[in-house]
DNA sequence: AATGAATGAGCTTTCATTCAT
DNA sequence: CATGAATGAAAGCTCATTCAT
């Protein structure tokens, strides 16, 4: 079963709540970690009783999981725009790097976390839906940059990028770091598919 | 401070009961994950008392500690070990990065589920140093094969192989993974490190 | 204090409000239990909000209570009127076995639920005069069968009545069941004053 | 599945828990009802701590399956006992009729409202076998008296003793009610058996 | 009056940790 | 030293009731 809110708070009072709900989650989750996530703490924090937190979202999970759904669409949202600045294979996939390095910035630690709960929450059709439109306009970015690609590769190309920006979100503190990273993370990509293109060539030559 | 096993084990029985217990933990975590490591769980599947466990291990986060501490010293030493293998930096690196794979796919979960945990836990002085030393040297290989490198560019090549790892542990049950995984890692790697070899002589030039 | 409903609800889109509340109350209460006997659940039912719904009753046990008494009303007026047609006791009472047999049966569940909150509810005045009334007049009649019939002994053929019908209630589906029934409500009620007589009449000889 | 206690205590110490929150259990379900039946409540009238008392039962719903099967197994026991007392069938229903309200005056409401559970819990195969033993026992009398009598017919039986027993329970106050309660059921339970002797005859004459 | 968002006491249950035996 | 019964803070969650709009 999925994770939905509970109602769909169309009036503003509702909708205000529920906001701060989400609004506070984040910041535990990104200031304080998994552990002070409780739904007390949350509640606390978003200036509602608990039993008001409750009539928004039925359970823990789904606070999380909605946590997780709107990064995910604001990531894939912008992924997405971005992809019409250029249709240069190469070009996009460094604007696509700089999309998720921006991204990840905003809430350094929160993205992080998120990650390691996609495994644990059960997300919905919606979600699975977001996730593979935005892979598959990547792929076919990442193809034609080197035709070889498998699936895998592509994935390994995504893991990479990830890793190297969560490692990045841990520790960093200053804003040079981030053009730093930009240019490390085209090494990495460009470096992995030029590789996978140089053995191609070898194998069929 | 740090979270230190109790009192050093030197009776042999005392010794194996601690090591009993780190085997439980170890099991859980592994099979079970997170959520159903609670201390009661791991005494019960160390055949000891709560009571006991609580002689050698003050408390919970302590266990994870010393796991955490264990997997990293098996791991360096292999890696050590390995170094005498060959001088020569690529066929070391790739050597290293089999240790590497060797190591994850024994226990899959298991480093995963510790690499999380990494941040929360606060580690010793002896599991810095212990760490310092393997990354020395690595350094210093990696170094032979791209004089450019900085240290974040070797931690990148760490953070990449990490990622790569963890990822295919999670789905991967196929032996021929391995071999594949081995050869990603290779693309990755010396993709980075040829890319970052590229662009200094660029620099330069 | 008494459980009286809030306001006598004079106009009539009050009362068919208070009605609609009590309905979805029985219903709720009939088929699907006691624990789904929420207010939010009921108001929700009854096409209302929650604070209507507290605009004619000022607590839960009120709705009960008022469910109990018109239950009651509703049983004590149908025997009442029953007791006109017949004057002999034999057939009265028989009537009257049947009239209770078909009570229940219109909402099975409902009466059996209302009855264990019989000793909870606080029950007002006019419902204890609404009993005492169609209770007179069942001793009148019991003590025309059975002249030497103690107060007590009316109130354990009611009792019978009550639980031979109640457990009926818990399983029967099948309309067979109800004749079944009567035969065997007969058997109890005119068997325990037959044997009443019969010990009656030995102790006077 | 089952309501099971957690341990079967077998030390001293553990034992006496276990039995110290069944007995506030039943205090409190006799005297209190049960919306007071609340774990914390159980646990505190038993002196002890809440957790302690989840060591030795599960949830809550397994400390009122088990009141309910000890209740029965004394009750049982009792009835079983006494059937060796006499074979013939109208002494050894009379006898059994003692029983029970010699059982039910021990915690007059304690049976009643456990009675009201036993459709609610859960209960294991124990106890069916259990209540079929003395069922299947307390069939074979009645029929032995009245020959034509159906398993409905017993079920009547039982349910009319149960229904004035319980009746009885709830107000009575002074031991000479228990006398009188005895003369009453007789005359229930063989006005009953004796209806439908005579109701049988007719048929076959 | 009607609404329904908001409240919060209180429920069931878990688990790291202590301490009498 | 080992044991395991006992602890209790704290978690997730419900629902009767209130009150601003």
């Amino acid at each position: 079963m999925a994770n939905l809110p509970r109602k769909s708070p169309r009036q503003s009072r509702s909708r205000a709540t529920a906001e701060a709900v989400l609004d506070a989650a984040a910041h535990i989750l990104d200031q304080q970690g998994r552990s002070d996530f409780t739904t007390n703490h949350v509640a606390e924090k978003a200036g509602i009783s608990i039993g008001s937190l409750y009539q928004y979202f039925p359970n823990k999970e789904t606070i999380l999981a909605e946590l997780l759904r709107r990064d995910w669409q604001r990531l894939t949202a912008r992924l997405a725009e971005t992809a019409h600045e250029t249709s240069d294979p190469q070009a996009r996939l460094q604007a696509w790097i700089d999309v998720a390095i921006d991204h990840q910035f905003a809430r350094p630690r929160l993205s992080l976390r998120l990650e390691t709960l996609e495994t644990t929450l059960d997300l919905d059709e919606e979600m699975e839906n977001l996730a593979q439109t935005i892979v598959t306009q990547i792929s076919a970015t990442v193809r034609r940059y080197a035709p070889s690609a498998s699936d895998r590769h592509v994935r390994d190309v995504l893991v990479i990028c990830r890793s190297l920006i969560n490692d990045a979100a841990l520790d960093s503190t200053e804003p040079t770091d981030q053009k730093n990273l930009r240019e490390r993370l085209g090494l990495a990509v460009f470096g992995y598919l030029d590789a996978l293109n140089a053995s191609a060539q070898k194998t069929e030559g």
